[in-house]
DNA sequence: TTGTACGCGTTATCAA
DNA sequence: TTGATAACGCGTACAA
């Protein structure tokens, strides 16, 4: 079912059966709604890649994230996908996974799918061959990345500035008396190794000898079995920072466990300030990173961009920390 | 930058290089390597929308939910990108809401796209209209429906069978000696009304007089209010089913801060063995609605059906309670 | 081994 | 108010 076979029913040209799709004007009013009840009657519908074609513009824009399961990242694409769905865009979401192959080759082929533009969620996507990927092969098209950023024209970058924000964590719990403070980290990414610096920098601000930092992965199994390992090493703990609520929850329960009372031996905070640390007991203290704010500035950029208004190229956002059960 | 461009430089036609690019025979080795020299010297990449035109394929499926950041969803879309992006598949990744006309829309939107073939993940896509739209629409794609069933020639469905799963969960804990079960629904869709029957006629089964339902929206906190509420509705509740796992951790927080002993004096069972369940607590009993089969059936399904291979056209999957602290 | 010519489904230009 | 024609970027039958 073409425009022809419209156009052949009504017994008129290609062309007319295009200009009342579009809504074109100068169209005898007869014609126009004969050919709207074929168009009804035979459930046609235009073939969007053939009209992106002509048009040179594909209305397609690609989302990236290293995984769609993260809920901390699916937000935002949410976000984004919702906002630009309003404005006739259709979102290709892709979940690249860690391999730096890989990314190039989902961003190879959003290239190949001419979208017109690219969001880019999560820290890992300030990786050097993504920076290579997209210099040689989307030079021209707006990308905005989330929790990233990237020295290219073309790229703008919101990053929460979360180092800042575990320093204040680390603050937070001297003020509470804490004296043996440790840190455990997930996964390796650009956005944890700036936590990490907070950390550091926090601890060495206090003068205290203790910096620990312990090595996890991303999940509540993980966070618990670390935490038990922190309680028989470091027996003397009293603070405990988590990268990411999700293992932070998993260390709450090995505290548990072990008989530690929440805070008065012990005080945790995480980080996200997600639903985890709403629904894990007691409820968790967090470091709230913003991710409302980055997903609205994050659309707002990117359709500035698309419709090629000036706007900022790089953004810092401010992070808080919630208060909850666990300080 | 277009494979004339390429043709134009290397002194070929536009069809030597295309015969390049698709790896076909019978190119003399040196045309071969300077064409490809050329593409790499131009990071020209083939237009998709252009070859799909010509190929009549678009290499497209469509993946709908109604909220992409519901997890339990979400793992289903991710096992299908996945899968599908293997195959050389992309996919556009939409958030319907729960309005009727908008899933509409978005399924014309699909189509409008030529997508291959669609997931529909959740039961809400069993509403009539989703009927009609597929029927009239897309009457010759494939079509898979994670959690629902539309009985259509083209249209695959698998659902788990949660109402045999939430009658077993009356069941069990009728075993444990409860005697006052309520059940708490969230929003109402055709696989909570099947949870809802089951509940009825396990409660039927025992011939206990009490079968109350309550009624919440899909949040931790509106699971923690309907639960202060029913505490003082029915003070002498000993059982609560809740339709997710999500508003029974909601609950748990309630039932603890009311003082009551978890499971010694009240017992807890959510659906979905999601995330919320390991990390709440205590940890929640929950009825497995088994996801991750479910996942693998769906692509195994979609992708047979692309294939034009023969396959179920419905799939009933059995589901199990995980027992964890709160029973 | 390579080139020519056409078609995929659409829109825009220009002429009628 | 409408139609013929070219063009978008590509793949392929057929010819050379």
């Amino acid at each position: 079912m073409t425009i022809y076979d419209i156009a052949t029913a009504a017994g008129v040209s290609a062309s007319t059966v295009s200009r009342v799709i579009n809504h074109k004007s100068g169209i005898r009013k007869e014609t126009r709604e004969k050919i709207e009840k074929l168009i009804e009657e035979y459930n046609y519908s235009p073939n969007v890649a053939a009209r992106g074609l002509v048009m040179q513009s594909s209305k397609m824009i690609g989302i990236l994230l290293v995984d769609i399961r993260v809920v901390h990242h699916i937000d935002n694409a949410f976000a984004i996908e919702q906002e630009l769905a309003k404005r006739g865009y259709c979102s290709i979401i892709m979940s690249t996974g860690a391999d730096e192959a890989n990314i190039g080759s989902c961003i190879r082929q959003l290239e190949q799918r001419r979208v017109e533009g690219i969001a880019l969620i999560g820290s890992m996507f300030m990786a050097k061959s993504t920076y290579h990927t997209i210099k040689t092969y989307l030079p021209n098209i707006p990308v905005v990345i989330i929790n990233g950023y990237i020295d290219l024209p073309n790229v703008t970058g919101i990053i929460a500035d979360e180092e800042s924000g575990v320093k204040d964590c680390v603050a937070l719990l001297a003020r509470k008396g804490r004296k043996n403070i440790v840190y455990v980290n997930d996964a390796d990414s650009p956005a944890n190794r700036n936590k990490r610096k907070g950390f550091l920098a926090g601890i060495r601000a206090l003068g205290y000898p203790q910096n620990k930092i312990y090595e996890a992965a991303t999940s509540y199994a993980s966070g618990y079995e670390i935490t038990k390992d922190i309680l028989r090493e470091d027996p003397s703990v009293d603070g405990i920072i988590y990268s990411v609520d999700l293992t932070a929850t998993g260390g709450l329960r090995a505290l548990l466990e072990s008989g530690r009372k929440v805070p008065e031996d012990i005080s945790v905070i995480g980080v996200d300030n997600s639903i985890y640390a709403k629904i894990s007991y007691p409820q968790l203290t967090s470091l709230d990173n913003n991710a409302e704010s980055q997903s609205k500035l994050a659309v707002d950029l990117l359709i500035k961009a698309l419709n090629n208004e000036p706007h900022e190229r790089s953004v810092l956002l401010k992070t808080h920390i919630v208060e909850r059960e666990t300080t």
